[in-house]
RNA sequence: UGGGGUGUAGCCAAGCGGUAAGGCAACGGGUUUUGGUCCCGUCAUCCGAGGGUUCGAAUCCUUCCACCCCAGCCA
């Protein structure tokens, strides 16, 4: 089983208040009861969890109401950007089960486009050009609490501006020596509105248009009209652009576009635990915190996947969490839940012991092996069957053994009686050491009556183990990973103490696990449980023979958990 | 101190004038050849605070408080 091949689970989703908007204007039979919206990434960095929120909401709309959800590049800054993203952010989109069919646009697509609706604006003296530098557009613009002023060149006649701004777009002018600006209001109350900037010049080679544009448009003013060129409706965006809204409005209203979508801002998430800024996550992959992009305990989509988490579980995650216009910060444990939730119903069950301890059945002959039918999923017939090796000298977890039995422990101690899973019972009736006294190995004796692992005399066995015959087992590396951040939320930190709350005992490199030996046929990618361990990925760094397994989430335990409350 | 937003349980989040959904977490109990899963139960006399309207308010009005966003030629 391969994740990405698995049966989509789709539940009826709730309602938030972006859909209920959507649903009113369908009825009122705005834009014909159409329904369009946009995934618009900026394609410098990989895609996280939280862009996941936005993808969900944005095609998840689309499909609900019968539209089209486009993905839409916003290239608009060339020194950002690369085609290096924009193929990982088609790659995770797509994996995580959505399709924008004929939708594949760039917002520099439309440059030219957008340069003639932008001298429309300079012939109606609704925008000028600045000879200003950047610090006195600075010093000009004035305070949250103060107005600004008016620039030198506001005033400038409309032919000199499109004199200037043809000149701009042909290369005349050096970068930063002059912008093409909004004339709105220097002293509004809105910052935004402050004639903002809309083309400044950048001589530098995008990864589209290559050498074509010395100029490029903003943000403020590129993505309300890729809206409109693609026939969007419903613009959905996060909070910090609310300020923006007028800004798109007005652009819009100026231009006369009609009829014309509109925008909505939802919360963006936050994850406890890690961070959802791709700053700071570049910042990871620079500095060499992390392995990449997809490092598994990045909470990119990439490092998901590679953990092994399935798109299934992000969706449903997506779902839970809802959508509203509150700050919030969401417990990681929920998102750990949809995984269990999902992968508890698919992933096939299998046995690997993370730290093997020797166990030896002194009763049981030398030279025999025997094996033992196993059900690939208890819960499921239709995930089949399969036959394990069973013999003389097993691992079993070191962690299922305790010399000093606490209160209500039922696995191995001495004198203690266990069922191996499938198996036999045993009991433990030796303890062997080593030179530097640690237990090296456990001698025991098997009961031949509980053949695969269960007695008709009603004996109680509480402790089910598992375990993996020696001379069959196959040794992997399993990486055990934890919060990338101690601190559940790092982002209340500034930027220079913010690596300081990197959690580091995140990754924890277990070289020689002993898996059983079926596991060495599986692919990268595959998804298993290991029984009572948790569900485990293996890792496109394995190599034939030798697996490496990264585990995904733990399965509950509420033995940890009783241990964890007697030491309170 | 300007403008734009948001406050419902430890964390998300419904609720749209008729007496606080659901999920996660937590905590009890049952089933169990995974201390997993599953099942059952507990968990807001109260909705940021005060005042008002109303037979009735988380929902309407009002005052206040707290937090977030905006002063890039980033998105």
């Amino acid at each position: 089983m391969t994740k990405d091949q698995r049966p989509a689970a789709t539940a009826a989703a709730p309602s938030n208040f972006i859909k209920d908007i959507v649903r009113a204007d369908v009825r009122a039979g705005a834009y014909n009861g159409r329904v369009q919206t946009r995934f618009p990434p900026e394609p410098n960095g990989y895609l996280h969890i939280g862009h996941a929120k936005s993808i969900c909401l944005n095609f998840g709309l689309a499909a609900e109401f019968g539209g089209r959800c486009n993905l839409r590049f916003d290239d608009t800054n060339p020194v950002k950007e690369d085609v290096e993203y924009v193929e990982s952010i088609k790659q995770d989109v797509r994996w995580l089960g959505f399709d924008w069919g004929d939708g594949l646009f760039y917002a520099s697509d439309y440059f030219e486009r957008l340069y003639a609706y932008a001298s429309r604006l300079v012939e109606a003296g609704k925008a000028y050009v600045d000879d200003q530098s950047a610090d006195e557009i600075r010093e000009n613009r004035g305070t949250l609490t103060s107005p600004g002023k008016d620039s030198p060149w506001r005033n400038r006649p409309v032919e000199e501006n499109l004199d200037l701004f043809g000149r701009m777009r042909a290369g005349e002018f050096e970068d930063g020596s002059r912008v093409l600006r909004a004339k709105i209001d220097m002293s509004h109350p809105n910052m935004v509105l402050r004639d903002p900037t809309l083309y400044r010049i950048k001589r530098v080679p995008h990864h589209r248009t290559g050498q074509k544009w010395p100029i490029y448009p903003m943000y403020d003013f590129a993505h309300c009209l890729s809206d409109a060129i693609e026939a969007v409706t419903h613009s959905i965006c996060t909070l910090e652009f609310e300020n923006n809204r007028a800004l798109y409005d007005w652009v819009l209203d100026e231009l006369g576009i009609e009829p014309r979508p509109r925008q909505y801002e939802f919360a963006r998430l936050n994850l406890t635990h890690t961070a959802l800024s791709k700053r700071k996550l570049i910042r990871l992959v620079r500095e060499g915190r992390v392995a990449g992009w997809d490092d598994p305990r990045m909470p990119t989509i990439s490092g998901l996947r590679r953990r092994g988490y399935t798109p299934e579980s992000i969706r449903t995650f997506c779902e839970r969490i809802g959508v509203s216009k509150a700050e919030n910060l969401v417990d990681m444990a929920l998102l750990e839940h949809c995984l269990r939730e999902d992968l508890n119903r698919r992933a096939p069950r299998v046995m690997g012991v993370l730290d093997p301890l020797r166990l030896v059945i002194e009763n049981y002959p030398e030279d025999q092996t025997e094996e033992f039918e196993f059900a690939n999923n208890p819960e499921d017939e239709a995930m089949g069957r399969r036959m394990v090796p069973f013999s003389r000298v097993l691992y079993v977890e070191r962690d299922d053994f305790r010399e000093q039995a606490p209160g209500k422990w039922f696995r191995l101690a001495p004198g203690r009686e266990v069922r191996l899973r499938y198996a036999y019972y045993v009991t433990c009736t030796d303890v062997v050491r080593d030179a530097s006294g640690e237990v090296a190995e456990l001698r025991c004796s098997f009961d031949p009556k509980t053949r695969g692992g269960w007695s008709k005399d009603g004996r109680k066995v509480k402790g089910t183990l598992h375990w993996v015959s020696a001379a069959h087992a196959v040794r992997a590396e399993v990486r055990l990973y934890g919060n990338l951040f101690s601190a559940a939320d790092p982002s209340g930190a500034d930027e220079a103490e913010f690596m300081e709350l990197l959690n580091p005992d995140s990754l924890r490199v277990l070289p020689g696990c002993m898996v059983e030996p079926g596991l060495c046929l599986a692919k990268p990618g595959e998804i298993f449980q290991f029984e009572r361990n948790g569900y485990f990925c293996l890792d496109p760094d394995s190599t034939p023979g030798r697996p490496v397994f990264n585990r995904a989430t733990t399965l509950r335990d509420t033995w940890a958990r009783i241990e964890r409350q007697k030491d309170k």
